[in-house]
Parts: structure tokens; C-alpha cells; sequence
DNA sequence: TATTTAAAGTTGTCTGGACATAAGGGAAAC
DNA sequence: GTTTCCCTTATGTCCAGACAACTTTAAATA
């Protein structure tokens, strides 16, 4: 059994879920099996049962474990998609289909933007918007046309380094200028190219894709981005989980 | 300032939870302002910190709340679908739009169902699928078609009960036999109606639409459904609220 | 004046304990 | 043999207190 170390700068509950994680992940402790009680884990890790339920939680909260009062704390059924609602980038989700993702910046400015935009924005009279207009390519294939908008001056680094975008993510970009996406709001519909949108993808005018609009907000619930994609076809498989909240 | 009860049989940081949450939407406190600190939450309802935490941290984890260590703790900005990530049924969609939902039963059977089907669910070799095929309308409108899967025998009930799903959800069917929906995956995709689907939403063949294939598992993380749904043409928007994972 | 230091206030982590509530099993009563 | 009751064990809730780490403000110092 593994010790925790109370030299270790990581949290004593961060640690333990660790060693939960990794026990879960490695079927040393099989599905809907119980774990040890509470208790236990305090006796076998000698740290209070504060810590200890801080660690369950947190777990239960990530859907590896679920509790049953009076009963026992058990692990869930690996799903295939062991990620949550994880907020992947199209960068990332390229990469993990083994391809390799890029990006041709075709416009980046600073305008007013339409009401709509400044409203997604959340923005004040006085400020303005970067407006990145970008297609994103796999192996070189264009894959899908996108618009970002972005709060001036607030995200201004961003409008200085947006050459960086032709081979980066937007939100690694972000999150190394402190604007780090919190929660992302996304609305999915069917839609058709523009001539502008079909002669950039390569694709008949008029042809139905998947019309993304996302919006993403930092913690405190403040907008920090606003994007409009437009994916041809069926050539993208959008995935998504969701959980109900109790 | 309203008091928490102690003789109320739900928990006092639940009570707690409710005054915060109660104060944030009426706008006593203000987005982006600080509420009164744990210190002073312990000194107004008299109840313990550990109690005042457990309260604050589930509104941080439903995104009303944000904490800056050794600052305070702040108000979120509301965004404008405050559901996060809230698992929504159709019949429940539709109604939140001011439409009467309904749903025509075409079949319901017992069958062993594809290989991929049988996958989905996990199934082992004796059991069966329950297969149940239904067009979802609004206002008496053709909306959507809908295959839906679930275990047999586990969900044998369902099966007896399937008349009612002429005028009912499903995931209120399920419930109410014991078969929550906990967690919800989802995949989303451009397709083409079918001829039959088309004659059966009142379409041209071949129009392009929303296929969603989604899989609901129970808190255990045991799959309890799949279906597949076709959403003809525009009319559907799917909306959905990612969080990151940390 | 400018810089450094100290103090106060905040959230983060952790302890040890208590009683309540739910589930299950075994002993006692029928 | 069946039912009822009690005991054990599990998680759920709550308490009082302690110290650490971070931020801001104010005082002390150069």
C-alpha cells in the first residue's frame, strides 16, 4: 500500500485521490466493487476522515466513484469516453486522431462588431474587438472555417501575437496570457457554406455542415471569447457528455 | 438576514446553500462582488466552518461562485443559460419553448439487436434488447425520429409500459422505474434523412439534419439506453455547456 | 520619500470527535 | 419457519479548533 507523504508540497486529500485514481485505473480495484470504508482508508493512510471524504468526493464528483449510504463507496463502470465534459480544443482533437493540425490566418483586426458579437462580449461602449478569421486544416486539409472574437483591450497580447496562430491553438494561446477558459457554451446547428466559406473549404457552394457557435467564459463568469466555426459534411463527429446536476 | 432551521430536516449548509443562491438571483449580491467571508457566514447563522464550506464549495462546483485565495469569494456573472450542463430530455426542450409535446409509438419489440447496439449497452449473451421506434412531435408537428434501446431484462418494466411513451418522456419513464440517467454521452454528426424518415417527418429524402446517437448510464456508470435520433433540417438547435475538468 | 516589515484578514488544509441516518445480518420472539 | 428487534457498520452531517498560504493594508524603517 502506498504511503502519503506529509513532506509532499500536493495536498494529503490530493495525494490520496491519487492513489485511488491510479488503483481504479490499473483494475486493481474492480468496477462496482466496494473500496475501503472510510474508516479503513483512515486507519491505512493515517490521515482524519475529513481528508479522507474531501478525496471521495472529489471522485464521486469526477464520476469515478459513487456512494451509497449505509452501504459503501464502489467504482463506476469505465466509460469509453473516460474524459468528461472535457473542454478540448479543435487543436487537441486533431492531435488525438493522430493528424496534425493547422491553421492559415486569413484576417486578424480590430473593428466594433456587430451588436450581436459585443453583446456575446459583454462589452462596454468603448471597447472594441479582435476578430481572427482563420481555416483550420488537418495534414494540410482544410477541415473548417472559423471566426473568433475577442474583448479589446482586454485580450490585447492576443492581437499581438495572432501570427502565432497559424500553427497553434487559440486557447493555448489564451491560457499562457491569463485568459483561461472556464466553461464553454456551444450551440450546434445545421447549416449550409457561403461561396466564401465553400471556395476556402473546397466544397460545393450550398453543402450542409455543423454551424458552431461557442462562447467562453473565464471563472468569474466573465466572456473572454466568442467563436463562429463552420464544419463541411460529416467529416467531423461532434462528442459531448453531459451529468445531471442533483 | 433569514435564519437557517434547525429542526428543518434538510441539512443546514443545503439551507445556506439555498439563502446564497437565492440572494445571487434576486441581485442582492451583485456579480463580481465579494459575499460576506466564511468567518462572517459562521458568525451570522451560527453554524460551524466546515458547514459554511461545504455550502460554498458546492456553489463554486455549479458555477455560482468563485473563490481567490486569500482575497474572498465572488459572484459569478450569470450567463445567459444558467442551466450548466443540465440533462434535458426532449419532451422537456419542447415544453420550455411553449409547445406541446407528443410522440407517436411506431414499434416496440423485443430483439437481440446489432452488434454494435449490444456494445453500447454492454449487454451479455442471454439478454435482449428492448427496441423502441417513435416519431417526437411538438404542437402535433413531426419533429424528430427517434430509435431508442434499452436492456432486457433489466428494463423489462419499460417494456411493459411502453404505450405511455405516446404522450410521455422517456427519461420520465425511466425514472420512475428506477433507471436514472446520471451521465449522457453524446455524438453529433451531419446525415441525410432516410426515405422512410422522410416520409414519416414530412420531408424530402435526402435533406440534410442532426443525427445525435447518445448513450445515458446510471450512477454506477452502467448503461441503461441508446438511441439514435434524426432532427430534420434546421429546426433544432442543440445547445450544450462544457466545463473544464482541473 | 521610498522601501521593507509586520499585522490583519482571507481561503486552504487538516485534526479528532460527535451524533444522525441507512442498510444488513443475526439473535430473539412468535 | 417466520417475523421482529437490535447490533454492527457504512455514509451523512456537524462541530470547535489549529496552522498554512496568500493578499492587502498599515506601520516601521532606511
Amino acid at each position: 500500500m502506498p504511503t502519503l507523504e506529509r513532506t509532499n508540497p500536493l495536498p494529503l486529500y490530493y495525494q490520496l485521490k491519487e492513489v485511488l485514481k491510479q488503483q481504479i485505473r490499473s483494475g486493481h480495484l474492480a468496477p462496482h466493487t466496494a473500496i475501503p470504508s472510510e474508516p479503513e482508508l483512515v486507519a491505512n493512510y493515517h490521515v482524519s476522515r475529513a481528508t479522507v471524504r474531501q478525496a471521495l468526493s472529489e471522485l464521486v464528483h469526477e464520476g469515478l466513484l459513487y456512494r451509497q449510504h449505509g452501504k459503501g463507496t464502489f467504482v463506476c463502470e469505465p466509460r469509453v469516453q473516460q474524459t468528461q465534459s472535457e473542454l478540448t480544443s479543435l487543436t487537441e482533437e486533431i492531435q488525438r486522431r493522430g493528424k496534425r493540425p493547422g491553421g492559415l490566418l486569413l484576417v486578424s483586426e480590430l473593428i466594433r462588431g456587430s451588436e450581436a458579437v459585443r453583446k456575446q462580449l459583454s462589452l462596454i461602449d468603448t471597447e472594441q474587438t479582435i476578430r481572427i478569421e482563420r481555416l483550420r486544416t488537418a495534414n494540410d486539409i482544410p477541415l473548417a472555417y472559423e471566426v473568433d472574437y475577442l474583448p479589446y483591450p482586454r485580450a490585447a497580447s492576443i492581437y499581438q501575437r495572432a501570427k502565432e496562430l497559424s500553427d497553434g491553438s487559440l486557447y493555448n494561446l489564451m491560457n499562457s496570457e491569463g485568459l483561461n477558459p472556464y466553461i464553454v457554451e456551444q450551440k450546434i446547428r445545421v447549416g449550409t457554406a457561403t461561396v466564401r466559406e465553400a471556395e476556402l473549404l473546397r466544397i460545393p457552394p450550398g453543402e450542409a455542415g455543423l454551424h458552431f457557435t461557442s462562447t467562453a467564459f473565464d471563472l468569474t463568469g466573465s466572456p473572454i471569447e466568442y467563436s463562429e466555426t463552420f464544419f463541411p459534411g460529416t467529416q467531423y463527429d461532434f462528442h459531448v457528455t453531459l451529468r445531471v446536476t442533483k
